[in-house]
DNA sequence: GGCTTAATGTGTATGCTGTGAACATAAGAT
DNA sequence: ATCTTATGTTCACAGCATACACATTAAGCC
């Protein structure tokens, strides 16, 4: 790693590989000004390059979200199998929608785009794999931490929808800071709450 | 009802009433637009008033914004309060739920706007009135739904989280487009989640 | 009625945004 | 060395929220 690509990264007029420092400062501006206060503008600002240089790597706005929550939906499937592995048999469920609360309150912005920003029926190709996949890890999991055996898959696919629903609308409210006003610590809250009922 | 400000409310220097108009449209192209798409500008256009009148009546964007969350937690509690009423006993609180989700599909902007686009730490008076008088309804139907007597009051409250949380992440879902896909009616779906847990 | 004053709407301007088109520069192949 | 292609820059435009000075009207007082 001497003369190649990776070194010397300043004030060249080719940047050596722009697309990926737009994805990686991307997702610490989004996390830095929520959802609302990202613009392409500030982020090339931040990357040292014109405003009109991303265009040259994604399409418009819309191309850069969908990459970065993409990269969203693969990091927390793997957060939620990595909780699940740790886990006692009984536990895994449990495990696995505390994981689900701990990524959206570590990642507010993020997770609001990959859910509420940009809807499925926009989702290009590699933002429709990375979803699909991710409810695919969720569905298994419910699978698996079925009480009898031999179960229906249309009962699977319901209940997997189900601890989604609680998990998720925890996770909104949560992110919303409409569980603030009630304890000291939401996250907790949530936490303790979704313990009770799974 | 003659010549008192009702009548002739046509191309008038003074408009007669413009903050109620302004609110009335600003619901109406809410409707519309989603609350991505929704501007002073374009309401201003659409109550054929300049862009800067409504600065007489509203501080900023914000305060228009504040005016309509509230309006839709009013009506939110109504809904409930009115579904309630309408069911047997052991139904009341499920009839609540699905009145909450009936909201959210029928005002999906406005839905967002109350809960995720206006964080409780920035409401206004008006509008904190008006969301925890919303959470008091719920917490209310719950305590009468609890099957024992003499329910301790943060059990209550536990409870009514729970259920929130349940009926806020269909909800979410629903509007998300994250159900469409597994049917046709998405909505109809949602309920029938919601009353397979309650 | 006529005048004063406060309420309300208009015009103009600023700085931000996303994005298109023409141009400039660098890197690689021949 | 020259041509090609990938990549970054400049300039331009329209839409946005919003601030400030000004015009117009309605309401209160004599």
């Amino acid at each position: 790693m001497s003369t190649s690509k990776k070194d010397a990264p300043t004030d060249r007029y080719h940047h050596g590989d722009l697309r990926r420092a737009l994805v990686d400062q991307a997702l610490m501006l989004l996390a830095e000004s929520g959802d609302g206060g990202f613009s392409l503008r500030e982020l090339a600002r931040r990357v040292g390059v014109t405003a009109n240089a991303s265009y040259r790597h994604f399409a418009n706005k819309d191309a850069l979200l969908q990459a970065l929550a993409s990269e969203g939906f693969r990091r927390l499937s793997a957060a939620q199998r990595d909780a699940e592995a740790q886990a006692a048999d009984e536990e895994k469920l449990l495990a696995g929608g505390r994981s689900y609360l701990r990524f959206a309150h570590a990642n507010p912005a993020l997770f609001r785009l990959m859910f509420s920003v940009i809807p499925p029926h926009r989702r290009g190709d590699e933002l429709s794999e990375a979803s699909q996949a991710a409810f695919e890890t969720l569905r298994q999991a419910v699978a698996r931490g079925w009480p009898g055996d031999a179960p229906d898959p249309a009962r699977v696919t319901r209940a997997a929808l189900r601890a989604w629903a609680l998990v998720h609308g925890l996770g909104q409210l949560l992110l919303d800071g409409q569980l603030d006003w009630l304890e000291e610590d939401p996250l907790g809250l949530a936490e303790a709450v979704l313990a009770d009922t799974v």
